[in-house]
DNA sequence: GCGGTCATGGGAACATCGTTCGCCACGGGC
DNA sequence: GCCCGTGGCGAACGATGTTCCCATGACCGC
């Protein structure tokens, strides 16, 4: 803050006073910068040393705010859980609006390179995290689904989208688009090549085996899921629960 | 240079050149030894340093046998795979069959505590993996559960049980067996301190959440998925499938 | 036999990383 | 008006994966 009667300063200080500007620097702070880097070049940028030049100043300043770099990630991980969204419940729709809020999740993980890794790692406890729990848990009331099934499943079904944002992130952080493609050529090639009389059920089915991008796989692992606990429903069968 | 002409070697020196045994360092005794290190101190516990010293030599040597250390990892990964073991079908018993391999094959990746979180990176295409797969499909086959289908199932099964390792191993390693149980305790308590104006649906089934060990909740997803496959059947049900 | 070549073995160093130590400057309470 | 606590931060510590460069020793063509 410039105090109110301000000497005139020298010309040949003027300069640097304003580059040594006085920056706050609070937890808010460190965690908006933290953002901006992950999101720009993912997870393995971030440093301790890289937040702090961008905040022109030195690591060990980070730590009056932050315990550690754990804890700065726990603060991320809250703030992007803040971004999950969940429609309103819909009985006659349910399981379809739970696939639909599994996909928008992993959008969410996926716009964030790299942090579904460290996600993996503290299960989420906080406001963001259980308005989340608590409106999910609401859609599968609303299906009928038993409390007793509910509980597990959300656990279940987060660990699940987590887990293919995390194989994600692992996979795009070491080839290109490109790159990506020519692999799964020379997987499906490599399938194709394999001995048929040793593995017979592999060689009849490679397309089924790579087949597929990324979005339709995971659309997949929901529905197993979730027509998996539409299963256990005793009575009425669930609407979606007709063969295809 | 030790000529041919060999002098006798000092008496004091003696025990110097048996110490200094020539150990041929092979790419299979290094990977002996990270295997070692692994099962006895876990993943974070393996350095290229580490394995070096246990090999009583420096770091640098080990890149003559090994390209780097996610090679390293890569070979420890193939070499756990063949661990993996899957029952010949039988056809009537196929889901029970699914499931429980999936149970065995997470008790082999936390036997080898941490290698999880490598294995997510670097899905495995060496033979080990080939003969699992081929195993599972075969099971699945047999089942009655068309092609299309079980290729990406068996993707979804493998990396759901992978991810629930990692969470096993990433939670084991900050806490001791009594240390999770009082978390676990304070969990219970935060759910009920939690105001149910806002937090209907969570305050009214904190058992549901919380109750249930890490066997119970892996065995739990591995039915959803199976039972979610064997929903698509479009003829007959598949035997387990009833209600329970 | 013998000299040269080349892969293996390894000591030292480099570039990172997360984190801690200790000092500096400032600002509000006695 | 002094004084002490606290935020800021340069420097350093210990660890990591990896590379440089040199010595050693075995093999191979002459």
């Amino acid at each position: 803050m410039t105090g109110t009667t301000e000497i005139p300063p020298p010309p040949w200080r003027r300069p640097q006073k304003p580059a040594r500007q006085r920056r706050p620097l609070s937890q808010e702070l460190i965690v908006d910068t933290a953002m901006r880097i992950l999101d720009a070049e993912g997870l393995d940028a971030l440093s301790m040393r890289r937040v702090a030049m961008e905040l022109q100043t030195g690591p060990a300043s980070l730590y009056a705010h932050v315990a550690n770099k754990d804890e700065l990630l726990e603060l991320m991980i809250d703030r992007i859980t803040g971004e999950l969204d969940v429609p309103a419940p819909d009985p006659d729709r349910w399981q379809e609006q739970v696939v639909e809020a599994g996909m928008a999740a992993h959008r969410v993980w996926t716009r964030h390179p790299g942090i579904a890794r460290a996600a993996l790692a503290n299960i989420p406890l906080g406001p963001n995290a259980l308005h989340y729990t608590e409106a999910i848990l609401a859609l599968l009331r609303a299906g009928g689904v038993p409390d007793e099934r509910a509980g597990m499943f959300v656990d279940r079904l987060s660990l699940y989208i987590l887990a293919d944002a995390v194989e994600d992130s692992l996979h795009r952080e070491r080839r290109t688009e490109e790159e990506t493609r020519q692999y799964y050529e020379q997987v499906r090639d490599y399938f194709h090549s394999l001995p048929a009389d040793r593995f017979p059920v592999i060689t009849s089915m490679v397309g089924a085996l790579v087949d597929g991008g990324g979005d339709e796989r995971l659309r997949y692992g929901l529905e197993l899921l979730v027509r998996g606990l539409a299963s256990y429903a005793t009575g009425r069968r669930a609407p979606a629960d007709r063969p295809d």
